[in-house]
DNA sequence: GTCTATATCCCGATAGAC
DNA sequence: GTCTATCGGGATATAGAC
């Protein structure tokens, strides 16, 4: 599939997409329905398979093409900057992503809930980057900027406490009442983050 | 749907249950199927459907049944203990059914993630019991017991850390190589959580 | 490029023999 | 109680007219 020619071709591959999106984190891979696809982006389903060869590949490409921007706040996570401030921004990056694409942490989530069946082999890159800034972590920690710690279990921590308000936004509502949790989550975050790096 | 009778009756619905609860938490309910379920139950379909009515009904049959169980650490949080020793111990339960029980949080976190489609009546019980706890978690804040903290987020804090592990399993052994997290998982939350909590 | 119609397959559930 | 065979619905994907 090349770079589509005409505007109207670009504008429909990004509605499918965008549909798509919807559907997908919504009910999962096998959930989903390419009707209900179909419907949310205004065409019909042969015309839809007309711009993408399955199911499985427009899948794929939503997969692979929101994954780099979901790494990005751990890649601007910078080795020069204040040790604390750096995670703290890092994990305030993560969370607004859930507050402002929370379809997207879905995706991702049901993905890996069902073990990685069609990203399985962009772990070893993800690897590579967390070891990457567990190593600047654990440079801090040597500095004595922040306490010593375990850094893989950190960013556990902060992928778990921030995707939570977009994966479980159901039973987070439900428990809360109507409120949108993330002022206060933000605050108690940060809270909790700075406390526990302090060195 | 009566208790069964026979002790075959009785072993073969165990067995449906527990091949459902495999299936059900790896594939989610709409992409299990049915031969999964009786394959793996070593029973036919129709044999399966003389047992239980539908898949709706099995699935039904095994949120229900385990629901209980999966609030029991959170029930078992006592007013009357000491309070960092009490927010510790419910987390440390939490965790030891990540690691015990990984399929029944998955199956949880499959039915939360979609919107609780299936379990939406029974929110209201679960805020009803996160509301009385957050209560004596308020109490232990204005006796100077703890530090003056959100419960609720508290409370999102400690299920996202402990559930990731069992949820998100397949993510956490691809970036940390093979191993068994849980040893580091406690010790990691124990110094998170007594730094968070300490008044 | 987009549609209607349809082929093909899979799944949940049922019928009926044993 | 358990099986083989099958129904009926719904899903992915394709054919072919326009």
């Amino acid at each position: 599939m090349t770079k589509p020619a005409t505007r109207i071709q670009k504008k429909n591959r990004t509605a499918i997409l965008a549909a798509a999106l919807e559907v997908f984190s919504q009910f999962g891979f096998r959930g989903a329905t390419l009707d209900q696809i179909a419907d949310a982006a205004g065409l019909s389903k042969p015309n839809l398979l007309y711009y993408f060869p399955s199911k499985e590949e427009i899948h794929q490409q939503l997969l692979t093409s929101l994954l780099s921007a979901w790494l990005d706040p751990l890649r601007k996570m910078d080795d020069a900057g204040d040790p604390i401030e750096e995670i703290l921004g890092y994990a305030k990056r993560k969370l607004d992503l859930s507050r402002d694409y929370p379809r997207e942490s879905r995706l991702f989530a049901n993905e890996v809930l069902q073990g990685v069946p069609h990203l399985g082999d962009t772990m070893p890159a993800l690897k590579t980057l967390v070891d990457e800034k567990a190593k600047v972590i654990n440079g801090w920690a040597k500095a004595g900027k922040i306490v010593a710690i375990d850094p893989h279990h950190l960013m556990f921590l902060i992928w778990a406490q921030t995707q939570h308000y977009a994966d479980f936004d159901a039973q987070v509502r439900a428990v809360l009442g109507r409120d949108d949790p993330f002022p206060e989550a933000f605050a108690f975050m940060e809270h909790m983050l700075r406390r526990t790096l302090a060195p």
